[in-house]
DNA sequence: CATAGCAATATTGGATCCAATATACAATAA
DNA sequence: TTATTGTATATTGGATCCAATATTGCTATG
């Protein structure tokens, strides 16, 4: 048929709604470290009952978003620098693994994605779509690699310090940066140079994370938010 | 006080002991592959209602233990020999990275637990006990990195792969080579050797994948369970 | 006999209600 | 006055009830 369908089974539930929700308002930064998250609160904004709102809670609970304890209720997960550091390393590591394994594979059309990319994140001017659009980036040049798992675990990771990696876009030249590396792991992609574009990779990250703890280290920076 | 304390405030819930339940019954296999879980069957078993099951079932699928179709429930969720595949490399690059990290930082102590586990793990005869003492050596080798992210991420990497791990130890010779490999490791760790030990996981982990994909291709053998 | 349509049943998703616990605050005693 | 106890309120955890959807089995019809 030529019809245009949809997955009707697949429609968001309140929950899920609620969990994606919830998910970006914390990794956006929306809500700080620590701030409560009172079910029946975030039950009348989405006009729905607590119990989509527990579900919900336990969900981002289980991926380390928010912390619960017993008849206390929910809070955003609290993040040490240190945590974040070794974060960072996490990503480093299965970053450049994942690339590693993707340049081999990578098709003329993703390359031209991967630009494409890389143009949108180089051209925006506002540092709330900088996340979306790192994103779009490295997961357009992972993709081909078809290690599902590790991009999932990768998202996981990126979700826990996103405020902090815009912290470090923002306060740093790190915007400036950030492409200047884009461009080179790009071209190393481009030239099917898949260890150079692996060293690049780790190289970008651990900059990354380095510049951010010397930012948080000097006295008188704000936390992320 | 001379008082012996629990913190009741961490008594444990009704659904994180029907998570822990289900967690445990799908790692060891006792539900196979695709079986479905009905909330008030589940609900039945804990005499408890279905709020707390419908709580535990969200957090094992933001896990990715169980799979969940909306009206459909919730089924075991399936793993194909091919993402089995992917987890064992995830788990060899995190494995060898971690370890050669912790051993720098080992204390006497550790490397003592370290040995008593190697020694639990040889000596026993029960293959469902495998699961848990493997993770208790490899845990304790570990624990000194600090990476505590990172084992997080191993921890639930194994949870997906467990049964399959049992397969390659059970249907080969799988317990007794573990059990050289294991030995090998621990050596290169109290000899203070970290890129030894990091190298000799990375062959235990592919070896143990290479050795559990070959078996499987063999047509005739069951799948994990 | 095969199949479309429909009714009956089973099952999940969500709302409302109740119980258990924590928190805030007032009352009281040293 | 200050620390402690009791009480009122807020909040979470769980049970029960209702609505939405899927599944199953029967019936009728060609």
């Amino acid at each position: 048929m030529k019809i245009r369908t949809v997955d009707i089974s697949s429609t968001a539930s309140a929950s899920s709604i609620v969990f994606a929700s919830l998910r970006r308002a914390i990794i956006e930064g929306e809500l700080e470290d620590g701030a409560p998250l009172r079910q029946d609160a975030i039950a009348a904004l989405f006009n729905t009952s607590r119990i989509p709102v527990r579900e919900a809670l336990s969900r981002l609970e289980q991926q380390g978003l928010v912390e619960t304890r017993r008849y206390r209720g929910a809070v955003v997960a609290r993040l040490s620098a240190k945590e974040a550091a070794e974060i960072f390393d996490f990503l480093s590591l299965l970053e450049s693994e994942v690339i590693a394994t993707a340049v081999p594979r990578l098709s003329a059309a993703s390359l031209l994605e991967v630009r494409r990319q890389y143009e949108a994140f180089r051209d925006s001017r506002d540092p709330y779509e900088w996340g979306e659009l790192n994103r779009g980036f490295h997961y357009a040049l992972y993709r081909d690699s078809g290690l599902d798992y590790h991009l999932r675990a990768i998202d996981n990771a990126l979700d826990r310090v996103e405020r902090y990696l815009r912290t470090q876009l923002i306060a740093t030249d790190g915007h400036d940066r950030a492409n200047r590396e884009h461009l080179q792991i790009l071209t190393a992609c481009e030239q099917g140079n898949a260890a150079r574009a692996a060293y690049l990779t780790r190289r970008h990250i651990d900059g990354a994370k380095d510049t951010l703890l010397e930012f948080l280290d000097r006295p008188g920076s704000a936390s992320a938010g």
